[in-house]
DNA sequence: TTATTACTTTGTAATCTTTATAAACAGTGT
DNA sequence: ACACTGTTTATAAAGATTACAAAGTAATAA
């Protein structure tokens, strides 16, 4: 494992933060342990998973606190906001572009690599006259585990 | 225009309806009256849209009823939830598979059909060990009329 | 036909997520 | 120290959806 591979968590935080402080949005050690939380988690939590696992740090911190910074770090492009079916929205850290694949069964995401469907994208502003910004998509199955209880 | 284009509509509410009957599921006036409008409506209406545009017809009609049947048809495949970014979640009649072209600016849906990604599922599968089902995908842009405005 | 049963609708309350608001707080520059 | 601006907190409010109990309606069996 190479050494920056080590450290890329931490470089990510940096990088972030400096966005924030060219952006002029200032660091607060609420924001800091937002920023840090989604870059070290590995699963795409919502508001409220955040909330909590930051309630030990912060014992007064408020909910509005973590939807305001969220929006701000949204605003500026460091987090990605996912609406699923489900109740509450995710968050996602930016980092390379990527799908998501999502367990029906115990609602697990993975993160998928696939190129740019550049293709698709062209062909809808061809066909509906759209200028077109962006897609998203989301691929639904049932992961390993999930598959292997069904069997039990 | 052939004469199967023009009762097209009449055909897929008679479809949905024997959906239902072969499902076991009553046909109740309220039932048909939210599933006419679904099939009719070329909008992705949300269960409150729903519930005013048949509040002349229903005047005492539920929203909770609204919801329920909603639930019904989506359990049998009649119709699919729609869960874009907004507040509240879009109701889509089932007919060929197509993707969702949105407008960022005024929020207009427009249907858009591409062969299915099937390489994508694959390659899902393969690098997840995921059993995909199905996946759902969203091209957003601005609509023609839009970009017009914003030059005006 | 009547009685029984299961399903459906209605009306309302409750829940849950998110946003709005106002007061207290903190940092920065003069 | 003072004023200014942005931030957090606490709480209220809004909006969508679900839960629940009572009343209504259709299907079935006796």
């Amino acid at each position: 494992m190479s050494h920056t591979h080590v450290h890329e968590s931490h470089d990510q935080l940096k990088d972030a933060l400096d966005t924030l402080k060219q952006t002029g949005v200032r660091i607060t050690p609420q924001r800091h342990a937002i920023l840090e939380f989604l870059v070290e988690s590995m699963t795409h939590p919502t508001a409220d998973d955040i909330y909590k696992a930051l309630e030990g740090k912060f014992p007064n911190m408020s909910v509005a606190t973590v939807y305001n910074n969220l929006r701000v770090f949204r605003e500026v492009g460091l987090v990605k906001e996912l609406t699923y079916g489900d109740t509450s929205s995710r968050f996602d850290f930016v980092t390379t572009e990527h799908y998501h694949v999502i367990c029906e069964t115990c609602g697990k995401i993975v993160d998928f690599h696939y190129p740019g469907l550049d293709e698709v994208e062209q062909l809808a502003a061809h066909v509906t006259g759209f200028k077109i910004s962006h897609h998203r998509m989301e691929i639904y199955g049932t992961c390993a585990e999930c598959n292997h209880k069904d069997l039990h």
